[in-house]
DNA sequence: TTGACATCGTGTACTTCCGACACTATCTTA
DNA sequence: TAAGATAGTGTCGGAAGTACACGATGTCAA
């Protein structure tokens, strides 16, 4: 059924930028293209946004269809509009980005078979339009965002070791850090919770876990505390 | 001459989130609007984005046909898209937000006798759409911007008093800042420019000028320094 | 069993930054 | 010339940040 305007519109769609953190490596989740343009190419995935369907759900939506992943936070990250960022026609895309932790998150081949899978933020494939550039502004997004929010948790497990968690802030912020000092900063905050078990089979002395407690985190967020590490 | 899709798409805008600053208040600039809805309500200066055209030219495009104002530095804010935003149809909105110098910027009758107005944030009167909200947001990024980067100095004359400078963060933060430590701080910082000039005209000691070298300011950006009051 | 290897886990001293705090100087106006 | 308004200036104590090294604990292979 057509649909009729008085002057021409831009079409309007939704793109996501999924990190996850795996392995040491922080990575971000990409489907391959089945139709053109840009066809067998790998894109951020996402769609249209349909004209009675708020923003954010689309973003869900779109990201269920074409990579199974369901229930994560999605953040607004910028709207892009060049002119020229679609070969076909003018569209306007409104791009989020999310944290998730790669163990909670299989993904699934996608109905109409489109493949997704995930690539390290440093070795990734050529992309489809603009989605390049979509990911450096989400990079940059992240590393200001780490240094006032503890954001590091939502990539891990819900049991992990101060060293893991380390190595995802020197990931996310490219440069080292001081393990002492990480460790006195990261626990005088006061919302890691130190278990009774230690990590299991591995080839060397056993870290002890830690776990994330978030209702003392969101406390302190509201009263306005500072993050910077 | 009309324009047809196969599915219905939302109309897509920009508004625009204008903030000085004059006599110690923060003001935003509104018009009134001369068109049902909300026929003589004020709303943020903005307008539909035409399809040939980029987000920010028409963000710029509408704040000059509405307003007057030109040349100014516009920073995307948000992209708002509830559904029931605006009670026509489905519209979507790229909010913009800029900071002037009032005194640079005097506001212009538009052409079809729009009216525009400056109001004090505190001091809005009620608003078309979701144009509260809006405000809201833009008010909170400036508290959090004004935190790492020195936008101060964008609502400022050429040349000030560091009591208005002071006052300036004293209005956005909201807060009262102690005055030696703010100097200490901000002189600094090293990118002020003390002038061999005096104030004029005042029933008090004369308070020395200032001015912002912007040259220095981007040099310490680049080495990614911290702009903390 | 024992030695090599890998990572864990811990404390101190120095420096820098932050925050609290009060008085004299200068200019205008009545 | 006195009263009123704002400008301009320094110190000290505490908190937080930074640099830095070694013994402890476990695995694994010879």
């Amino acid at each position: 059924m057509p649909h009729t305007y008085d002057f021409p519109r831009p079409a309007l769609t939704v793109d996501c930028v999924v990190f996850g953190f795996d392995d040491g490596d922080l990575k971000v989740l990409l489907i391959q293209r089945e139709l053109p343009p840009y066809r067998g190419k790998w894109a951020l995935p996402g769609g249209l946004v349909q004209v009675d369907e708020p923003l954010d759900d689309a973003a869900r939506r779109e990201l269920e269809e074409e990579t199974g992943i369901t229930r994560l936070y999605l953040e607004q990250l910028f709207t892009f509009g060049d002119l020229d960022r679609d070969p076909r026609e003018r569209v306007i895309t409104v791009a989020y980005y999310a944290l998730v932790k790669l163990s909670d998150h299989r993904i699934r081949a996608a109905s109409d078979a489109t493949r997704a899978a995930w690539f390290g933020v440093d070795d990734l494939p050529r992309l489809a339009f603009d989605h390049a550039s979509i990911i450096d502004v989400a990079l940059t997004r992240l590393q200001g965002k780490v240094r006032y929010q503890p954001i590091g948790f939502e990539l891990l497990a819900p049991k992990f070791t101060l060293s893991q968690l380390q190595h995802l802030y020197e990931t996310i912020l490219e440069r080292e850090l001081d393990k002492r000092n990480f460790r006195k900063k990261i626990l005088s905050m006061g919302f890691l919770v130190e278990l009774d078990e230690i990590e299991q089979d591995v080839a060397h002395r056993a870290a002890r876990l830690y776990s994330f407690n978030r209702k003392k985190y969101e406390q302190l967020v509201r009263g306005g505390f500072n993050f910077e590490i």
